[in-house]
DNA sequence: AGCTTCACTTGACATAGTGTCAATTTACAC
DNA sequence: GTGTAAATTGACACTATGTCAAGTGAAGCT
């Protein structure tokens, strides 16, 4: 019964994947995604009720297949805080690329859409938690600069580690992953730590 | 003759500018611009070929009237490498809100029009240029990092003073601006300059 | 076998915004 | 007055999303 509507649910949600990653977010159309999953453009609206619900629906299946879980949490095993920076901005770094064709295209739809604006606002409330958490343990170390607040270098790290920044380095600018992950934790290093340049 | 014709034409673009900023650059049609300008919307067509070339012509307008000529011209005065990328830094920064609104409705545009992906291309590749005349002085000087090339350089800059990062500065985050280009000049010091942190 | 149910199909339609076209109108210039 | 250029009006094509209603086909129940 339900394990076959699941199936084309599923079906539907690796379409629009594939689609949105070749097209790096643009220009995938609701019945380009139907007829890649075989189905009809009609059929998918007995899924998903609109465009926005599935893109934000395939986030969640683009983490939990990639199991951004696991990779965030060991970020939270790190002992030190710069550490546990590193980890996470490499964790989140490296997870861009995954969802940067699904999250392109919300971004494109964002401003006509609220629930959209409302998926990715969410979506980038966890990440700065993320962040969040990372700096507090750099301010308990006693390693933050004491020019900074928690909450403003928490608005550096989240601003700067933007998916439209990764773009930038990556795609405009040909950067290699590793490279932009790199200058990100050297950047984070110099812009938040204390002292004499540590890392 | 012609006068009235440049002062509709210019109506035109001064109510696209105004909508465009009050609105952040989205939700702005055609029919808008046209009864802000007091005119019909089919008479916008008779100006514009289409809304690309309205929002690329709007750019050019609030170049003119904001004379960014003559402000970048100024960091090409500055002596020293380092007094240049400065000035460059806060000419450019404190530019990014004057376009803000047409710029992020070109951005919303550029997957499906290739009109506004080519314009945009081509501004940004001015942007470049700037960043690079200051880069090429700080190595004349001395100063760049060895760790980095002048490319390289001219990437991290343009990557990061992007008008999305400005965005999310200024306006995700709330950054007044005078705090979000004294950041961007910190940076830019850190990432690029040579040595023990200097500036 | 007969009946229901559920997933899906087909085709038609509403809506929004862009861009096009043709027939007029208005106004000014000579 | 007549011609010309700018603007108006109304109609229409196109694209993509989303809706609706009627119908098909196969599995499951009794």
């Amino acid at each position: 019964m339900s394990s076959e509507a699941v199936e084309t649910r599923i079906r539907i949600l690796n379409a629009a994947w594939t689609l949105l990653e070749a097209s790096h977010g643009s220009g995938v159309k609701m019945s380009d995604i139907a007829r890649a999953a075989g189905i009809s453009r009609q059929a998918v609206y007995l899924h998903f009720p609109n465009r926005a619900e599935l893109l934000i629906a395939a986030t969640r299946h683009i983490d939990e297949v990639k199991k951004v879980g696991a990779r965030l949490a060991a970020s939270r095993e790190a002992s030190t805080g710069i550490e546990r920076l590193e980890a996470f901005i490499e964790a989140w770094g490296n997870y861009i690329p995954e969802v940067y064709g699904v999250v392109r295209a919300l971004l494109a739809m964002r401003d006509s859409d609220a629930a959209a604006r409302a998926a990715l606002d969410d979506r980038m409330r966890g990440l700065r938690e993320g962040f969040e958490a990372a700096v507090k343990a750099l301010a308990r170390d006693g390693v933050l600069s004491p020019a900074l607040s928690v909450p403003e270098a928490v608005d550096i790290l989240w601003s700067l580690l933007s998916v439209e920044t990764w773009e930038k380095f990556t795609r405009d600018c040909g950067w290699p992953q590793a490279r932009y992950v790199a200058l990100m934790q050297e950047l984070a290093s110099k812009m938040l730590l204390a002292g004499p340049a540590s890392q």
